[in-house]
DNA sequence: GTAGAGTTCAAACGTTCGTTTGAATCAGGA
DNA sequence: TCCTGATTCAAACGAACGTTTGAACTCTAC
């Protein structure tokens, strides 16, 4: 028996999965080399093309080990909240808060990279490449349909196009809150341990996002008119 | 004279700004090679070498030739507005509509490349680069400071550091909306020539961050107590 | 018409990239 | 113990990268 047989089956794998995760965060896809990556994981360099066959293969399987369960906590989540309510329509509050809830308790998971994935994500979702924008979407999309079809039933009264909008808006604020916070410092001097206080920037993130959703609708003549 | 000398001049310059202002919203900078760049400008491929230097000298004055005007532009406004209201404050929709109106006419002119860039830009607010964060960064910190004096003169109620946190919020919105288009399209299917209706999306935008800005106060106290 | 600065050009530089190869090493069952 | 499939390893592959070079070319001013 060597050293190396105390790993556990598929550590190599893992290693590989969290070294990326983390060097894809700070670097950026292109700009992480394989050589530096397998160094990271103490993996040697045709590992991964072993374990994953490609270097695009590893970008999916880095989003799928994340996002396939927080997507499915997420609908989960949903549901129970459905469930307990009986018959009462959920508030808007409470959809953004199963929506944002996810990700907040991600970030907070410290032990577990977490928080790399969800500035990884944030970054990700702009991403110039054609084939990672869509499987970002195609790993979204159950989760997407099944909100909106939650925000349709607690508002009723919005106008679709103009909750797709909405949706889009705060979805937008969730992915660049957490993966931009340079621009919070840009914007006042703010001290880093206080950033991710998550209960606290749960509770600021679901003000701003509730009070978004629930804005008095424009009138779209008016606007046309003033034009 | 040839065929070349009917060209003004400079003109090779503004040609590789104005192509790598499209290839890098399209592919992303380390994507985008010097030979497709140059190509595509119908230069040679010393010329951005010879013209700027370097690749990341490029990459700056790609930025700086569209920032600088239009961050000029926004602080020219917030002066012009409170010059015209005399000693009156101005309403926190008033300067949301300052800030987010420049981008939304730069996404209008669409004989330049201006939509290209703004698309750019919203991707590159969270780009891995140290060096491209800092600049934009550095770029932004005049109209920064300026629009957060005006936002905590219209809103004297607010605490500072929730007045920090909801304009990172409003900037992050605007961010993420004008970058990733592909967004509302998962949520919904929504008609491309719709997408970009500036003077609607305006509307709609304003609202959503006037009504994020001004949502009610969270109590802190409140939200460490649930912990 | 010629000197000289500004610009363009083809070619090559050294480096780094993702991937492949084939041998070496491992663990576990017959 | 030996076989077998899974995994690791060092080494090399061809391609693409950003940059540099020095000659060729263009236009202006004298």
């Amino acid at each position: 028996m060597n050293l190396r047989s105390v790993k556990p089956p598929h550590e190599t794998r893992t290693r590989i999965l969290d070294a990326a995760e983390e060097l894809f965060m700070q670097h950026g896809f292109e700009a992480t080399s394989m050589r530096l990556l397998t160094a990271k994981a103490e993996a040697n360099l045709a590992a991964v093309n072993y374990h994953f066959g490609s270097k695009d293969a590893l970008i999916e399987a880095v989003f799928r080990r994340r996002l396939d369960p927080m997507n499915t906590g997420r609908i989960a989540e949903l549901d129970r909240l459905e469930k307990e309510a009986g018959g009462r329509a959920l508030s808007p509050e409470e959809i953004i808060r199963a929506f944002v809830g996810a990700s907040l308790r991600m970030i907070e998971d410290a032990k577990s990279g977490g928080r790399n994935f969800i500035r990884l994500l944030g970054r990700t979702y702009t991403d110039p490449q054609k084939h990672i924008r869509s499987l970002i979407g195609q790993l979204y999309a159950p989760a997407m349909s099944r909100f909106k079809a939650a925000f349709e039933r607690a508002l009723p009264q919005m106008p679709g196009d103009e909750l797709v909008w909405r949706m889009h808006f705060m979805f937008g604020t969730l992915a660049y809150t957490l993966a931009a916070t340079d621009t919070v410092q840009l914007i006042a001097g703010c001290k880093p341990e206080d950033r991710y206080d998550a209960r606290l920037l749960e509770a600021r993130l679901t003000a701003f996002l509730a009070a978004g959703l629930l804005a008095p609708l424009h009138n779209a003549a008016d606007v046309k008119k003033a034009a």
